[in-house]
DNA sequence: ATCATAGTCGTCTGCTTGACGATAAACAGG
DNA sequence: CCTGTTTATCGTCAAGCAGACGACTATGAT
């Protein structure tokens, strides 16, 4: 077939994140509140449009820093301080999902350590950590504490949930869990990262042999910390191994 | 900021098709040769434009149809006679990936049991199913066969590289290397499966106890087959299980 | 001094895997 | 008919890993 420019509708193409963190034992998501319609005032997902010279992962990268002044952590290359894992996640292109128009957005998740601020771009109010518990069990209807009591705008309680999903089910073969860590952490803080995502309880003691046993996964740095108090635990460092072999096994029940 | 249909460049957005199958023991993808400019002669993966109406998984899905006559098989429902497992693979934009305009495309992962024909949907020649390995090896140059000798236009040799890859990790902890087969099939012919797409050989005993063993992965029909030579095999259907677990572990080396 | 908290090292038991022997049921060819 | 070849299927054994859990260590808090 010929090509012809009129042969084919046009599409303005998003992008939407999925930053994902860990806080006071919580997994959590970055929403942020719509100030125009559609949706006014509810909850959504950062993002934006994809500039016209821009690639995507570029797009998202700078969405992300404009959004937590986080800085996107390609896996070559050293890590940068505000060092955050970012990857494709899905695209999702429904012809109704917008109203205004056919938006295909391609979404990406970001997992970051606890941040000291949630550093907000503009309005410091309408950004904010969700538990994403709260972000998915929304019903449409009124809250008590009057936050949060509507589902997420667009189709992003779907985005999140595969987001989610992604990130429980990729801490089991790759070691990304520790994207979710500072630079330097404890095998508790480690294991308080997978029991947030996963939400259950693991045995310290399987997971201390589990993970200093996988050649590769930690490399100590020789310092020591008490910060979540008790007995000093050593420090290290994620090492150079991403895959998990054999994997973390994440409990059924 | 407010809605400004000129805050934004147009994209055209398009679905490519990574469609596979294993054929006389190697893991093979669909490959069409372009008619026109940019890459005349070169050959591709299926594709084509959403149309203005359409969802990302239709588009796909009608391709598909257009252009081997498989149906796209819902995980729901009942599974059609010609069916084909489709998923959304992973969507590529980089701005200069395709000459002509800023297209974005979704590209699809398909897994297919080895067909009766090819099915072309216009000229017979101009469609083919040839070895990935065949596909991703090519450097430019010319080839003794004077067939296949370029890489694949655009940006699709990386894109067939992902969606291999996809498969070949994916069949390890999910009944997925089924879709491969035919709707009812023995244990050797599964094995088959995993033999070609992760270009090993698996033990016949160890294999046939892992997939006999795992609850909800086969189901007998009763029936038995010497298709393969040899003692007659039962013949199996794939069960409702979608996870493997533990999982089928792929060997190193 | 005592307790609570967290971290780290071991032990034991059962399950899974990988290597491989042995048997079974078909077909091909002499 | 007998024999070799091919594929399927069952069994055995040892090594490795995971889950359950006891024991001990090193901090800070009371």
């Amino acid at each position: 077939m010929p090509y012809d420019p009129s042969a084919f509708p046009p599409f303005a193409v998003t992008v939407d994140l999925v930053v994902l963190t860990v806080q006071r034992h919580a997994l959590c998501a970055l929403a942020v509140r719509r100030g125009e319609p559609p949706y006014q005032g509810r909850w959504a997902l950062p993002g934006g449009f994809v500039r016209g010279d821009e690639d995507l992962a570029t797009a998202a990268a700078r969405e992300l820093a404009e959004e937590t002044g986080l800085h996107a952590h390609d896996p070559a290359g050293p890590a940068p301080v505000n060092a955050a894992h970012l990857e494709q996640l899905a695209t999702y292109g429904d012809p109704k999902r917008d109203p205004r128009m056919r938006v295909v957005s391609v979404a990406h998740l970001a997992l970051a350590p606890d941040l000291p601020a949630p550093r907000a771009g503009g309005d410091a109010r309408s950004v904010r950590w969700a538990p994403v518990e709260d972000l998915l069990d929304q019903e449409d209807g009124y809250g008590r504490d009057g936050e949060l009591t509507a589902p997420l705008a667009f189709d992003h309680a779907r985005i999140l949930a595969d987001g989610v999903e992604r990130a429980r089910s990729k801490i089991e073969y790759s070691s990304l869990a520790t994207a979710f860590c500072p630079q330097e952490f404890t095998v508790g803080e480690l294991r308080r990262v997978y029991e947030a995502v996963w939400g259950v309880a693991l045995d310290p003691r399987n997971f201390h042999r589990k993970v200093t046993g996988t050649p590769g996964f930690l490399v100590p740095t020789g310092g020591t910390t008490t910060r979540q108090g008790g007995r000093p635990a050593q420090l290290f460092r994620a090492g150079g191994a991403t895959l998990l072999n054999p994997p973390m096994l994440r409990p059924e029940a």
